[in-house]
DNA sequence: TTGACAAACTAACACTTGTTAGCTACAATA
DNA sequence: TATTGTAGCTAACAAGTGTTAGTTTGTCAA
């Protein structure tokens, strides 16, 4: 570990952030969350749009990482369609909830979707890693397993993009659903469960 | 008309709000963008937490009529289960891509979808409207469509809620994908195209 | 031991915040 | 005509804003 405080500030800032907004969080806030003074923060940071920018910077590149961990569990994305080849109903379903419940429930990643969903009207910046991450991104990755699983049979032949989008908007959908019922999870799941099931019921290739 | 100026300054707030969130706005922003002092607002709120449940309030009941009126034509449940039940592909294309556009390009019913985006976490009552028009209303209103247009042979048997996440879902998520490109909404129709023809491919009962 | 550096602190700055008090101008009513 | 109410204004308030300057403290290398 580098430098500790940099990080815990950053960790802050992004929980207060995620409640409130940028401009609902003030310097002293973040400060007294940290357990320091707010001049202090400037030992670390240049100002508070250089805190709002570093936390976008350092959470895009470890949630990336993490992303990846949990979509593709080991290898390239040759070995992912290998793995996701001969995947039953069962196991997309496993994977699908895996997915949904990091989304929804890791403390880092819900705070960051939080934050971006928050501020990506004011800063553009904040806009762009909101698009790459919980859309093009998302619908990009699975576009391209769909193509290949079709090419494989695996699945029946059409536009591989739309079928990412249905496979993948109902998450998207059910993430904004749950973020305010925590509580309801297993509900969530259940919705989850049948979207799979009628999912592969349309495309599997049988 | 009642009171055109407590007309003007809902407007201008939310204009403001949709853009910036509600703690970036101060009363003297809203002020100057009605065209009087920050002082004069209180003749006509009692606070600036006022302007904001205002809007919320009015816009809610305004948008309610609006959106009545895009998803039901005229009459009841009733005659739209009638009017529907006879539909062609085409015909279904062309009102989600109605309701689309209605969504991302009319000024007010966009703004007012940026605002409550944006204070869901800060504003339990913003939370709940956001989820009782953009989550639960769309979802429950086309549940019940499909169940009656299940009922009458028009769609496949299977459960009419993951139906309607299904057909809603992909609107949901494409909305947050070109609130920020407004000039490719071209891409957007295509893409809704695309998602409407497969869907009735796998649904409809032929 | 000394010097340098990092990282905390206090105090203060200029400015902005939501809000209030008190005033003026005008319209409608009695 | 006199009165009342509406809706704007200026000036000011106390509190909070991001940020800077200057100081203190502890740690490590020379």
């Amino acid at each position: 570990m580098d430098n500790n405080t940099k990080d815990t500030i950053m960790c802050q800032a992004l929980t207060l952030f995620a409640n409130r907004g940028y401009e609902g969080v003030s310097m002293r806030d973040i400060a007294s969350a940290v357990g320091i003074k707010a001049a202090s923060l400037y030992n670390h940071f240049s100002s508070k749009e250089d805190i709002f920018n570093s936390i976008i910077d350092e959470m895009s590149k470890r949630y990336e990482r993490a992303i990846i961990k949990i979509q593709v569990p080991s290898g390239g994305i040759d070995e992912v369609v290998e793995q996701y080849m001969a995947i039953t109903e069962d196991t997309l379903v496993m994977i699908v909830k895996d997915l949904f419940l990091y989304f929804l429930k890791d403390d880092f990643a819900s705070k960051f979707r939080h934050m971006l969903t928050i501020e990506q009207f004011r800063s553009t910046q904040a806009g762009h890693v909101f698009q790459d991450f919980f859309i093009n991104g998302a619908l990009k990755f699975q576009k391209g397993l769909f193509e290949n699983m079709i090419k494989m049979g695996e699945f029946i032949d059409c536009d591989p993009y739309i079928m990412a989008l249905h496979f993948y908007s109902p998450i998207f959908l059910l993430l904004s659903k749950y973020d305010h019922l925590h509580n309801k999870e297993d509900e969530a799941l259940d919705i989850l469960a049948g979207h799979v099931k009628q999912f592969c019921a349309i495309y599997k290739d049988t």
